[in-house]
RNA sequence: GCCGACUUAGCGUAACUGGUAGCGCAACUGACUUGUAAUCAGUAGGUUGGGGGUUCGACUCCCUCAGUCGGCACCA
């Protein structure tokens, strides 16, 4: 999908798409005050005070019909350069734009934008007449905070979008409905991948027979790559003592997102959030030489946060989820080699994957922030330095986050966008001076010394539960063989004559480990093959006098027409093949 | 958590301004015995998300609680 915000022609026509919005709003409501209107990847949105008015759905129609009026009507749209007393003047109704007056430094040019009988406080550019605005859709509405702020007031928003041509409108209009055919919560329901119940609360995933198998192909197969890189993997429980997180400082920081404290006898506990105060407390257990370092403790670790209602979202984010997790615990000088191990491990689980629309992010602290982060410029300089200095090793494009890093270090995320919503983190690797001194973590170094170690948090999967949702969606439910729950289906044509040779296939394909399923329901051929195609099963396999007979089976590939037939044996070894090799067909 | 909308059988949905809750798929029973996307007939399935109110009468109107969805805020 085109990024609007990037395009040089459709970033003015949305722009000016959004003044026409606002226009159209001030016409229907005369009190109407505004605050920004700026344009986004996927089109532009504004952000209004209505006073006591709420935009529901009967709205978007109506302030669309004065739109179009407005559009056709065909006004030039003037540029005007105004001084800082004169834009006072101009917009002094209207207090949110006096606010952002008052916010400008002394250097900015002001200026403002002309339609008709509305002026607008804006940088630009624009188009130059409101008619280029003809092919446009106003998309949705939602309350927003004034400066993103919950604090403040929350202002009504509208979302729309604005194209050159009619089919290039129609042509995004329809990805935004494909976009919900792929939906993981869609695909989920469909595949029964995993279900949700009121019963057993919200934000609550749990996993049905065929999400399981999905769930356990990626867990097998995450751990085995860790394996092979030397990472030790453990187990430790999923709560703990209140005071791990006093130690670890969590409690201070993260209170918000974890679940309550439960009293218990004169113990509290809590469910943990993160798994590190574990780990940190597992590296203490012995004493540590240098010559062991760098120890990769990793731990597929179920995690608990209190998410607030509103952010949950399928198995996408959930108040239950299973880390990818692992702490590193190396010397300084292991730090870039380490730190380039995650990256290099992230990519090759990508490029093997098929993980191809994502991005790095380089997060960094908000120097400003004396609240958020943990106080050390020092140990900050250092390790943002660090991370930054590996990316352009490896010469991997990425955007520094400024205010986006964690409590006790800077972070290098993977963000994936979902079929609907925002961005989410996928991969995350971050850099730790901090938790291993709070557990005050030793290594015994070269020259008899006690040394602290570092640690890198990494998560190659991030968590099974967001990893699923996303994979669901790329592959659109179309699961490679290995992944797939029901790898082959056998259909005898009729129960009576090939259900004996049937039976033969599904013992063969089992012992050689393939996930197999015969359907000897009395339906007709057609009825099975359907329910094959909407459950997206890999390979159907149709089985009759010709099979039977020449001891063969005759198989069809998810996605295609084409019938291919072989033995039983060959068909066998080009599945394990294709499992093994990780490939989406046969 | 905030703003708004929504919630009808396992799933997808219908029911005019308040007047006997229908349909399709799935399930079950029977007939049909079939070569690559739906065979036919029948049966059963609902306190219309929970609770309360208005009314002679509520899926429909009001209140409330829960959940879902679209955003905001937050975030793996």
């Amino acid at each position: 999908m085109i990024n609007i915000k990037e395009d040089e022609r459709l970033m003015p026509l949305n722009h000016s798409c959004a003044h026409v919005m606002a226009q159209a709003v001030k016409h229907l409501y005369k009190d109407a005050k505004f605050w920004v209107g700026p344009v986004i990847e996927d089109g532009f949105y504004y952000d209004m005070d209505l006073g006591d008015k709420v935009i529901t759905e009967e709205d978007l129609p109506i302030i669309e019909k004065e739109m179009k009026k407005i559009i056709k009507d065909g006004k030039r749209i003037v540029r005007q350069e105004i001084t800082r007393e004169e834009a006072l003047e101009m917009f002094k109704d209207d207090p949110y734009k006096i606010d952002l007056i008052n916010n400008m430094d002394d250097s900015t040019n002001i200026t403002c934008y002309t339609q008709g009988d509305y002026t607008d406080l804006c940088r630009g550019p624009h188009v130059d007449t409101v008619k280029e605005c003809k092919y446009f859709k106003l998309l949705k509405f939602s309350g927003a905070y004034w400066k993103g702020d919950s604090n403040n007031k929350m202002l009504q928003r509208i979302y729309g979008v604005c194209f050159e041509s009619e089919e290039d409108l129609n042509a995004c209009l329809q990805e935004i409905e494909e976009a919900k055919e792929r939906d993981h919560r869609k695909i989920g329901k469909d595949l029964d991948i995993y279900m949700m119940s009121d019963l057993v609360g919200r934000g609550l995933p749990m996993y049905l027979p065929n999400g399981f198998i999905l769930w356990n192909e990626l867990e097998n197969y995450i751990r085995n790559k860790e394996i092979k890189r030397g990472y030790v993997h453990v187990q430790t429980p999923p709560l703990g003592n209140v005071n791990l997180y006093k130690t670890s400082g969590h409690l201070e920081h993260y209170k918000d997102a974890m679940f309550p404290i439960m009293e218990v006898e004169d113990e509290e506990y809590v469910l943990r959030p993160m798994n590190c105060p574990h780990h940190m407390v597992m590296y203490s257990n012995s004493l540590h030489s240098y010559k062991e370092l760098p120890i990769r403790i990793a731990e597929i670790a179920r995690d608990c946060r209190y998410e607030a209602s509103g952010a949950l979202k399928g198995i996408e984010r959930v108040r239950t989820f299973c880390q990818n997790d692992c702490h590193i615990f190396c010397t300084p000088e292991q730090i870039e080699s380490e730190f380039k191990g995650v990256v290099d491990l992230i990519l090759e689980v990508y490029k093997e994957l098929n993980i191809t629309d994502y991005k790095f992010e380089l997060s960094l602290r908000d120097k400003n922030d004396k609240v958020k982060y943990h106080q050390d410029d020092e140990m900050w300089d250092l390790a943002e330095n660090k991370l930054r200095e590996v990316l352009n090793d490896l010469k991997i494009d990425y955007v520094e986050k400024i205010g986006e890093a964690a409590f006790y270090g800077p972070k290098l995320d993977v963000q994936v966008k979902p079929a609907v919503g925002n961005e989410v983190t996928l991969s995350t690797c971050q850099l730790d001076f901090c938790l291993p001194a709070k557990f005050d973590l030793k290594y015994i170094d070269s020259d008899g010394s006690k040394k602290t170690p570092v640690v890198i948090h990494r998560a190659i999967l991030g968590t099974l539960d967001r990893f699923i949702a996303l994979y669901l969606e790329m592959t659109k439910g179309n699961l490679p063989l290995w992944v797939a729950p029901v790898q082959v289906m056998l259909i005898p044509v009729n129960n009576e004559y090939h259900l004996d040779y049937v039976k033969e296939l599904e013992e063969k394909l089992k012992n050689n480990n393939i996930r197999v399923k015969v359907d000897d329901r009395e339906e007709k051929l057609g009825y099975k093959l359907r329910e094959t195609q909407i459950k997206k099963i890999p390979l159907t396999l149709v089985v009759g006098d010709n099979e039977r007979d020449n001891k063969t089976v005759t198989y069809r590939e998810f996605g295609t027409e084409e019938k291919v037939t072989m033995s039983i044996d060959e068909f066998s070894d080009k599945i394990n093949e294709c499992i093994k090799n990780k490939k989406h067909n046969i």
